[in-house]
RNA sequence: GGUGACAUAGCCACGUGGUAAGGCAAGGGUCUGCAAAACCCUCAUUCCCCGGUUCAAAUCCGGGUGUCACCUCCA
């Protein structure tokens, strides 16, 4: 398959470095609040990149960390820890805030179909791996002490920029007010590998290391992890586009360092979710999150559509409309589905194979979700037998997990769930309330009459309880909606 | 200021040189007392603008304009 690197800025043929495995680091959550759809965008995208390379054979070893330490709100040294802010807003230990959003974290993702990576690691788990990289950084030359810290020296490096051709000094212009350089720093774009006690006052996240207690910078974690799990090279890195610099850049700096050789070979970036007035902040606008979704009506799965049905290298604007589309698109979508019949004949191998063609050429062409979704109208449009449809189906949505052959099935077991009253030929079908059927039975009696106004009355009067009636040839449909 | 994207119907969106996919919405029809649902049909002579290359350009090149992102915590 044809997949975009950043790092090589084009879509390049995807051949995994060992034959048997493809290895898959993700950069996860920082769990100190909830995360927003906008977040849960990429990993929506990094899924079906995993579920993909899985389809089409390969075995997949996916490791994503859990950032709940390290991450200061700005890169200079006198940032506050991210989940000491959040622990300090809401009066609870680092730990508890950490355990709490992690689990909010999967819970969204698991509302989402976003599968589990297999390997889920808390950065506080490899204090050891980041000691062990940062002692060995220091002893060749590519780390120094000062103040208390121990800094990357990004000057030791031939190519400090790997995803833009970034001028250091460009770098001065535009640094937003009220963040403080760090006098430390021997060169502007040197970052902080581990931090010492002064950072710290009185929270309880610190460890010994042979520069003092203190606790890690952000950038190491990752390298960190990854080596940890994944050895000394690695196939695909992905993360949100605002993680190529300087995140993923250091990671190259630090790694590559370390390690002596190429560490990694392709770069995966996901492009944001605006909204119509700019960015997706955490800060400013509506946050929005999973369960707002759910307040609001909308099944997750609607929002995962959307996302699938636009391409993760361009940016997203999110809009109430753009969801409505979705969940217009979304319902339709599963109702025919519903309407397909399980049993109806064998599975026809040939159309199968036409079909699946289209869906592995969208998909083979750098993640074409779009044209992914459009192979799934393709097949309820293809003339053939439903039983081949349904098969199908199923097989894509191995991939795009919209639920579709569940959602069917309970759609399907809805309708079958119900009972009947009938009266002089009137064949009421209903959830199973004899009261509701006695109306509905009236509301015949009076279509039977022609009193149209009655009819009209006992329907409005139903709507207002929350149940919508259906007329159907001999009789009337009734459920809540 | 630097860097990188993007610009296709009311909306979302595919398209990477050979007569403009798909979805949503809308309009018309079948059905219905009316609705709803379902099904059928219609819906961009044209792809931000101006030049150029070519037998042929939404697609390539040059120049504009506009939008967005990154450079600074953020997925």
């Amino acid at each position: 398959m044809l997949l975009y690197n950043s790092a090589t800025h084009k879509k390049d043929e995807f051949v995994p470095n060992h034959p048997d495995i493809v290895k898959m680091y993700t950069c996860g959550p920082t769990v100190y609040h909830f995360a927003h759809i906008g977040n849960l965008r990429s990993y929506i995208m990094e899924d079906v990149l995993e579920k993909y390379l899985r389809y089409v054979g390969y075995n997949v070893k996916r490791v994503m960390n859990i950032t709940d330490v390290g991450h200061l709100t700005s890169d200079a040294d006198t940032g506050e820890d991210k989940m000491l802010k959040g622990a300090k807003r809401e009066h609870k230990t680092v730990m508890e805030i950490a355990q709490f959003y992690t689990d909010a974290f999967f819970d969204d993702c698991r509302k989402l179909n976003i599968k589990r990576p297999d390997v889920v690691e808390p950065a506080t788990n490899c204090i050891d791996e980041y000691i062990k990289i940062i002692t060995k950084l220091l002893d060749t030359g590519y780390a120094y002490q000062a103040g208390g810290n121990v800094y990357f020296d990004t000057s030791k490096l031939q190519q400090y920029y790997v995803f833009n051709d970034h001028d250091a000094d460009d770098l001065a212009v535009g640094v937003r007010e009220g963040v403080e350089e760090d006098t430390n720093k021997r060169n502007k774009n040197d970052f902080v590998l581990w931090f010492t006690q002064s950072k710290f006052e009185d929270q309880a996240l610190k460890w010994d290391s042979p520069w003092g207690v203190g606790y890690p910078g952000w950038h190491i974690e990752c390298s960190g992890i990854s080596m940890k799990h994944l050895g000394e090279d690695l196939d695909i890195h992905c993360g949100g586009i605002d993680n190529a610099f300087p995140h993923h850049t250091n990671e190259i700096a630090q790694s590559e360092s370390y390690l002596g050789h190429h560490w990694c070979n392709w770069w995966v970036h996901v492009l944001h979710l605006n909204t119509t007035s700019g960015k997706m902040s955490k800060s400013s606008g509506e946050f929005l999150t999973v369960s707002l979704l759910q307040e609001k009506g909308y099944d997750p799965l609607v929002y995962r559509l959307f996302c699938l049905q636009s391409h993760y290298r361009k940016s997203l604007v999110f809009s109430w409309e753009n969801l409505d589309n979705a969940a217009g698109a979304y319902q339709k979508l599963i109702a025919r589905i519903a309407a397909l019949k399980p049993g109806d004949g064998e599975v026809d191998a040939e159309a199968q194979a036409a079909l699946r063609e289209k869906f592995r050429t969208a998909l083979d062409n750098d993640l074409n979700t779009s044209l992914a979704v459009t192979a799934l109208y393709d097949v309820l449009k293809y003339k053939t037998n439903d039983a081949t449809k349904l098969s199908l189906l199923g097989e894509f949505d191995q991939v795009l997990s919209l639920s579709l052959l569940e959602k069917a099935e309970e759609k399907r077991q809805e309708a079958a769930k119900t009972s009947t009253s009938t009266a002089g030929g009137y064949t009421v079908t209903g959830e199973g309330d004899s009261a509701i059927d006695a109306l509905v039975l009236q509301r015949g009696e009076a279509k039977k009459a022609k009193n149209f106004a009655e009819a009209d009355r006992i329907r409005d009067e139903l709507k207002a309880q929350g149940i919508e009636i259906t007329d159907v040839p001999g009789g009337a449909v009734w459920k809540r909606v």
